[in-house]
Parts: C-alpha cells; structure tokens; sequence
DNA sequence: CCTTGTGAAGCTGTTCACAGCC
DNA sequence: GGCTGTGAACAGCTTCACAAGG
C-alpha cells in the first residue's frame, strides 16, 4: 500500500482512454484463453482476432500501458496478463454489495467467473422480509438497513443496484451516502448522483430495443429494394 | 408491412447515428415517465436532465428524426414519443427467443418492461432435460434442438444467448443458420458472426471491471496527494 | 422572449502506414 | 524478416453558440 511511485509513466496524467479501459477486460479473457490453450506468447494479430478488435487498435491500447511486447515476435502471455491485470486493479479482491435479491439479484450472486476477476459478492441485501435470510450462492440476504454495516465492515467501494426502477434512486441515495463509489446499475431508471461517483448503467431492454431498430432498419431497406426492382 | 415509403427524409441514407440509436430507448423512457406525471409538453432542457444527457445533445438527436418541436414552447410528449417508439421499430412486437435457462436466462424471462417496449419473449431454449419443460414466467422451456422449428414457427430476427461461455459459439453459429439476425450475448465469449448479422454484448464481469479500474485510480491518485503532503 | 434546430469548432476514438527494433 | 509502437490522417461524437421562428 505504500508503493513509492514517485514519477509514474507521463501519459498517466489524464489517464487511459476509456474506450481503452472498456476493452482491457476482454484481452484479459482472450489471454486467458491462450494460455489455457498452452500458448506463452502471442501476436497482436492472433490476440486481436481472439479480442475481435482491429490489430492496430489493440497495439495502440496496449500502448498506453507501456511497452511490454517485442517488436518481431509478439507479447508474452503471462506478462501482459500481469500488467492489464495490474492495472485493472486486480492485485487486490473488490468485494461489492448487490442490492435487490430479485430475479437479477440472485442470477448476479450465482455468476461464475467473478472470482477469477477479483471480485467478491461480500453481501447481499434486500427489503423485502421474504428475501431476507435466504440465502444465494452462499451469501445470506442481509435487510437494507445494514447497508452501512455492511459497507463499513467490507470496505466497499463498489454496489449493484438490482431492484426496481421506482426504488432505485433511493438506494443509490443510500450507498453514495454509505460512501459507495462506484455503482452498476441495472434498474430502468436514470440516476443522479455526485459527480465523484461513477455509475454504469445496464439495461436488458434498452439493448433489445437497439436491435429491433436494427432489424426495422433491415426490414424497410429490403422492402425498398423490392419496390425498386417492381417499380 | 407493405407502408409505401418512396421519400424517406434525406438523412436516413447511412441511418441514424449509433450513440443517437443508444439513447432513443432513454429518451423514450424519460418521455414515459413525463406522460405518467400528466406532462403532456417538454423542453429540451427537462427531457435532457430526465434522460441524463446534455440538452444540445438531446436536440440534436431528435433532429435526426425530423423537426417535432415548436421553437419558444418545446416537444410535446406524446407525439415525440410516437415518433422516436416508430423509429425504433416498436410499432410491432418482436418476439424474441433466449437460449438458456440458467439463472440470468431465468431473470431475463421473468424481466419485466419488456412488454412496454415491444418485445416479447416467445420461447426459452436449453439443452438440459432437467429444465426441459418447467416454466418460467409463463414459458415453456424448450429443448434447444427445437430453435428452427421455434425461430419460423415465431418469424424470430432476434435471440438473446444466456449459456455459458464455452455453448456461445455453437448457440450463434446455430442462430445464424436458422436465421436470426440479431444477436443480445450475455455469454462471456466473443462471438464470430457474418458481418450481416447484428451483436451486442453485455459482460456483467466487464461492467465490473470497469469500475474497479475507476476504483483503483481513485485510490492510487489520494495516495499520491497524500505524498505530495507528506513530502 | 423563449426554445428549437443546426453550422462550426473541438474532442475522442479509430485506422493507416511506416519507422524502429528485435 | 517480422512485429511492435506510434505519429498523422481520418471519422464520428459532443458541445457551443447563435440564427430561425413560434
């Protein structure tokens, strides 16, 4: 924790892009991936393609972390993995709270492949006195009114709102207040929160309606190219 | 399904841009809650801070569809959101078919705003006989074998993968020969597609990720001031 | 007077193409 | 020779600031 960095890399000042920072995950699971499949070393074209991202875009990503390959022969697998992992913050385990033991709630709680990326569902916690005590993926529900507790006794700095639309302003409320930091949230609401926070957002619907618009925009251009060729 | 369309506006060429495609579905949402509330007129500047976005941004995405405003009063809610819900495609219902039933193929069955939005889910498919035939929100699962038969049987352009990783590519390559052409992955894998076929991914881990690394430079840069202090 | 609609400026992210280095 | 790392060109998105118009 007392790391001395007394001149950290220039290009840090304002950070990793975040497109960047969006896609690091994902070359963490394809190097995964290649070492599992026993490979030591990899070329940004072979991990671009496992990616799905254009070559020169992985290597300029990359590049912001420093430069950790090998002009003529690749990356290594392991040593990339340990510098995007570094700087994902995966030297340590973030535990987090997810809110509202619902449908979404439990199927988050039982999500494997949180552990491998350092994250840890320390508590679950719902109002609804049905839930409560249950108990999901080995976590017990706690009542929301231990929210402090639980974030005091934990340490959290990251929550998942998994409740209603009409409930979830309330508790982002209550975690910005707890001293939660950063929270993903899958409720259909927008919410507002202190701009030290961070919040992403993800809703199931949302995204189902963008592709229905795609598939509305496929569906007229074939019907024009039909009165096209009728008319 | 045979509207004659022969002047299109303009702009619909190369389409609506995609962040603008994004957001619609929140406008959408924010203008919902607006009608609830019995507004029945709206400024650029409250649907913005409903929606969470930047007024001039807003009127700009709107001016994709048209001009549906009045200069010097503003929208009014019910017929923007007409306009914006027949842009994207919710003039009919999509029925859409999710593959697996797991946990989060479970909760997004049972999600409920989907009816709102248009989108209905016509079938839940897996390959496990112990999942075979329960119900889940009114549906029958179904054994996966049965997606051809499912996907004419409902016209279905739309499917949402929910297995596990490892099932991904076999589920989408087999999507894809049935037909559907539009792809929601929840499955952490990076699906190979015909570039005439639509993916969105969702990667709950990612999300995750994501705000640990936001975490960490919080972290790292109060370090840092703390030293400039100490030293 | 008030709010929309929009050129133009600025910013962020992507892609190219090649110099640099093993 | 081959692959990385990166300046420079490009494309797309956001924001500004103001003209247009009720």
């Amino acid at each position: 924790m007392t790391l001395l960095r007394t001149s950290r890399p220039a290009r840090a000042d304002r950070g990793i892009p975040d497109a960047t920072v969006a896609r690091l995950p994902v070359y963490l699971g394809a190097l995964a991936e290649l070492a599992d499949g026993g490979r030591s070393t990899c070329s940004s074209g072979e991990l671009a393609e496992a990616a799905g991202v254009n070559p020169a875009k992985l290597r300029k990503d990359l590049s912001y972390l420093g430069s950790y390959g090998t002009r003529g022969v690749g990356y290594d697998v392991a040593v990339l993995r340990h510098h995007i992992a570094r700087e994902l913050g995966q030297t340590q385990t973030w535990d987090v709270v997810i809110v509202g033991a619902g449908h979404l709630g439990s199927a988050l709680s039982a999500y494997h492949g949180f552990d491998a990326r350092g994250i840890n569902v320390a508590a679950v916690l719902d109002t609804d006195p049905a839930r409560i005590g249950t108990e999901l993926a080995g976590v017990a529900v706690r009542p929301f009114d231990e929210l402090e507790d639980v974030v005091e006794e934990f340490a959290i700095a990251i929550a998942v709102v998994a409740t209603p639309g009409e409930a979830a302003q309330d508790v982002a409320d209550a975690l910005v207040a707890a001293g939660v930091t950063s929270i993903l949230n899958f409720a259909p609401a927008v919410l507002q929160v202190p701009e030290t926070v961070t919040v992403r957002k993800v809703d199931l619907s949302i995204e189902l309606q963008i592709l229905a618009y795609h598939e509305q925009r496929r569906a007229s251009s074939v019907e024009a190219a039909d009165e096209e060729v009728a008319g």
